[in-house]
DNA sequence: TTGCCTGCAAAGTTTTTGCATATAA
DNA sequence: TTATATGCAAAAACTTTGCAGGCAA
């Protein structure tokens, strides 16, 4: 874990939903060249530090991982495409996952993972 | 509604999720220049017929808007990125919903709508 | 030394735009 | 005619790759 992975992590840590490349290189101290940032998302990726997110338009987002910051879905805004996250309750989330699991055995999938995204307008630009 | 635009309603009518301009392209006869498939595209999401779907990484798809083809959420293959409709039965829509429109308001979100995506692995991956 | 990490520059992929031509009302 | 649609080529936005130099074990 070098300094700059650690940067990104820690930049990542305190955002309130995913960060593209771009939008991570101005949190980001020193001019950090934007071929090196997306090495270092691709290998924390791949090391399950950080997950994808594609919920906007030609833009790749990244998170922590869930298992570094829990289960939780996302609040999308079609004016402004900002993305929140947002917890769900356990009980709720308990009958999401029942729900998936009868969905996706019907249709010969394997379930691994559900994605609950919430389309709508923020509180800024109601 | 010209006979370009109606040749890209039909190919996605017969699809069974959502396609990108390039997966398009395969099915259309003639060889329609990439730039003009890109504003068909554009031109039939601001008339409400066609909605992007973002679920896979640097990837627009377009599949029919919900008022032609009914409610229904995805199945996504986390192995070759097929994407798959799936409908969900009424009932169970409507505790979503509930659940939904709960976990918005709390956050200052007005919900339009709701994205639910199943991710696993299908049937030929397996 | 050996191997991984970084920066720079070049290239790749997907999508958008300008402009002239063609088509439709 | 008048407006809209199309094709081609060029450009833009985002992301990946090659290569040489740097740093650490």
């Amino acid at each position: 874990m070098t300094a700059a992975r650690q940067a990104v992590v820690e930049e990542l840590g305190k955002a309130d939903g995913p960060r593209s490349a771009a939008e991570l290189l101005e949190g980001l101290e020193g001019g950090v060249p934007l071929s090196s940032l997306y090495r270092t998302l691709t290998v924390l990726e791949d090391a399950g530090v950080l997950a994808p997110h594609h919920g906007v338009r030609g833009l790749t987002r990244y998170e922590l991982a869930e298992w570094l910051t829990g289960h939780h879905h996302h609040l999308v805004c079609t004016e402004c495409s900002v993305v929140e996250d947002i917890p769900i309750p356990s009980d709720v989330e308990q009958q999401l996952h029942t729900l998936v699991s009868a969905l996706a055995t019907t249709s010969g999938f394997a379930a691994d993972d559900h994605v609950l995204e919430i389309e709508g307008r923020c509180a800024r630009c109601r």
